[in-house]
DNA sequence: TATGAATGAGGTTTCATTCAT
DNA sequence: TATGAATGAAACCTCATTCAT
C-alpha cells in the first residue's frame, strides 16, 4: 500500500473517529447544548481540528443524520426487491427500523427532531436537498408496497400514501415515545417488543376482512 | 370585589398575556431560537417584567407544554368517564388528539420534543413530576380503555400497556411526521385525514378476528 | 426637562462615550488590533453593552470614519458659499484641512487607508453609498472652486478635476507621509507647516503666469 | 558550478517563487485578509514550508514593502547623479514614481500603508532600520535636488525638506487617493496623467517668479 | 528540505438574566 | 410592579504557527 493509500485511510479513520464522538455528544446533550468544544475533547482532538474536517457544527451533525436516513432508506428499498409477500415485506420493514434503531438510537432520534420545526428552518438548500431525497426513496418505496397489497386485494382500500404514513410515523412515534418513556420513567428499553407489537396490530389493520 | 382579588386577577391576565406571547414566539422559531426580548415584545413588556412572572425562559417554555399536556391528559380521562362502548371510546380518543392538536399544533410538538433528549435532561424536578403526572394519567387512561376492550373480548391479547403505546405513539408519531411532511414538501396539512384512517386501521387491528 | 428626554439624553452621551472610546483605541491599534474587549474596557462598559449602540465592529468604526468625512465635506463645502476670492477659498481649504487633521487626526488617517484596498472591499452597501456621497460632496466642491478660477482667467488651464485631485491628494498624502515621518523618526508633528508650504507652492503653481 | 552554488540558488529562486506568489495575494487581499494558505497555494507549496523561507507571516508582507521602497530609493538616488538640470530631475523623479507605480501599484500602496499607524507599530528592530534607511536615502536625494535648484536660484527659498515632503506626499497622495477613487467609482486607472498635471503644477510652483 | 495535519489562543458576537430607578 | 440598560459568560470559528514524518 503507498503512502497515498495510507494517508487517505487515515484522514477517513480520523473523519470517523469525529463523527463517532459527535454521535456521542449530539446523543447525550442534543444539538444546542452540545458544544464543539466537548466534541473534540471527546475525540482527542483540538476544536480546529474539527474544521478540518467539517465546516461547521451544523455540517457535522446533519452528516449524522443524513447518514442514517441515507441508511434507513437503503435498507427499505432493499426490502421492496425481495421476493416475497406484500405481508413479509411490511414485517422486513419493521425489521430494518429495529436494525437501525439498533445500530444508533440516539441519532435515530435526532433526525426525527430535525425532520421538524426549529433546525428544520435553518439548514442549507444542499442539506435540505439530500434529506428530501432520502426521505421520499424511504417513503417511496413504502408506498410501493403498500400499493402493492392493495392491487393483489389483500390490504383495505385506502390511499396507500395515508397507510405508509401511518407505518412510517407508528415507527418514529414509538421510537419518540418510548424514548421519553424511558427517560421519564427509568424504565428500560422495550422498543423492540412495542414495535412488533404495533406492526403486527397494524398489519391486521391493513389487511382485508 | 376587592382590591386584593382585582390585583391577583389582573396578575393572571399578565400572566395569561405572557404565555399567550411566548406560544406565539415558540411555536414560530421554537424554543432556542426563540428569545426573551422578542417575547417581552410580543407581549407589549419588557424583558425584566417576564422574570416577574416566570423564573426563566425554560419554565415559560416548560410551563406551556404542561398546560397542554394537562388539556390532553383531562379530556382523555373525561372520555374514560363517558357512558359509551370500548370502540367509541377509542374513536372519541382520535377526536380529542385532533381537538387538541388544532388548539396548538405547535406547542404540542414541542411537547413530543420536550419529552425526549436535550430539553428533558435540563428541568428541575418540580416540572418532571408534573409531566410525569399528566403523562401518567393520560396513559392510563387508555390503557384502562383498552383493558376493558380486552376483558370485554373485543380486543387481542396483548398487553394493555404496549396497546396504549401504539395508540399514543401513533398519535405523536403522525403529528410529528406529517408535520415534518408539511415543511419538507409544502403540501398542506392533513394531519387529521391522516389520524382518522390511522384510528381505523388501528382499531381494525385490536379487534379480534 | 421630561424623563424621556433625559434618558435620550444620557443614550446619546453613552454612544458619544463609545464613540470617544473607540476613537482612542482604533487610533492607537489600527482596526484589525483593535478589539472590542479593548474598547469596552476603554468605555469603562462591558463588551455586550457596545453591541446595544452599534451592530458591529465595523460598524463602529465606519461610522468614525464618516463622520469626520462628513465634517470635511460640510466644511469644504461651507468654504465655497463665502463671499471670498478663488486664491482665498484655496487657502481657506487648506484651513479646513488643518481643523478637521487638528480634530482628530488619528481617525482622519484611518479614514484614508479606509479609502483604498483592503477594507474598503469589504464594506456594506449602505456605508459605501454614505462614503461615496460624502466624498463626491467635498471633491465636487473642490472642482468647482477650480473651475471658477479657470472660467475667471486666473488658474490654469487644466482639467478642474484634476486639479481638485491634486489638492486632495496632496492633502491626504502629507497627513499620511508626515504622520509616517513622526512615527519612524520621532520627529514632532509638522504637518501645519508642511501644509501651509505645500499649498503655497500648489497655488503659486496653478496660477497663470 | 558546486552542488553548494547550485543549492544556494534554487533556494534564492525558492525565495523568490515565495514572494512573487505572496505580492499576488497581498495585492488581492490586502494584509488581513490574506493567508498564509492561500499564499502556500499560490506558490505550490505547503504552509509550512513558507516558514523554511520567512520567519512569518509579517516579515514575509513587510520584505515586499521593503523591496518595493528600495526600489524607489535606488532609482531616485540614480537620478541625483544624473547630468541634467534641477528641473529635468523633479521631472525624472516623476517619472521613477510612474515606474515603480507601473512595477507593483498594490503593494506600494501598501507600502504607504505599512508607513503608518497600525502595521508600524509591530515591525521587528531590524525592519524598521531597513525601512528608516531606504527612507532615509530617498528622501535625502529628493532634499539635495532641492536643495540644488534653491543655491541656483531657481527654486524658491523654502527649507528643501519641506519640499521635499511636498514632492514625496503629492506622489503617495496622488496614488491612495486615486486608487481609492478608482475603488469608489469604477473610473479607469489615471494616476499617471494625474500625476504629471501634480507635477507640472509644482513645478512651477517651486520655481521663482 | 518539504509536508500538511494538528494546534489552541484569541476574536467577535449573542442573549438570558439582573438591578438600579 | 415595571422598566430596559447593562452585564458577562460562553459559544463558534479562524488561522498563524509548529512538528512529526
Amino acid at each position: 500500500m503507498g503512502i497515498y493509500e495510507r494517508k487517505q485511510r487515515e484522514k477517513k479513520q480520523r473523519r470517523q473517529e469525529i463523527l463517532h464522538a459527535a454521535r456521542k455528544v449530539f446523543s447525550k446533550k442534543g444539538y444546542n447544548t452540545a458544544t464543539i468544544e466537548e466534541i473534540a475533547l471527546e475525540a482527542e482532538l483540538s476544536p480546529g481540528t474539527l474544521y478540518l474536517y467539517f465546516k461547521n457544527k451544523e455540517e457535522l451533525h446533519t452528516f449524522l443524520s443524513i447518514e442514517i436516513l441515507k441508511r434507513l432508506a437503503d435498507e427499505i428499498q432493499k426490502v421492496v426487491k425481495e421476493d416475497i409477500s406484500v405481508e413479509q415485506k411490511i414485517e422486513r420493514f419493521r425489521d430494518v427500523f429495529i436494525e437501525v434503531y439498533d445500530y444508533d438510537s440516539n441519532i435515530l432520534i435526532n433526525l426525527f427532531h430535525l425532520q421538524s420545526g426549529e433546525t428544520l428552518q435553518n439548514l442549507s438548500e444542499e442539506v435540505l436537498k439530500q434529506i428530501k431525497i432520502h426521505s421520499i426513496m424511504a417513503h417511496g418505496a413504502i408506498i410501493d408496497v403498500v400499493r402493492q397489497g392493495i392491487e393483489q386485494g389483500i390490504f383495505i382500500d385506502e390511499h396507500p400514501a395515508a397507510l405508509a404514513d401511518i407505518l412510517w410515523a407508528t415507527y418514529s412515534g414509538i421510537v419518540l415515545w418510548v424514548d421519553s418513556k424511558r427517560l421519564l420513567n427509568d424504565e428500560k428499553d422495550f422498543v423492540r417488543s412495542t414495535l412488533k407489537t404495533a406492526f403486527k396490530v397494524i398489519l391486521k389493520g391493513i389487511k382485508k376482512n
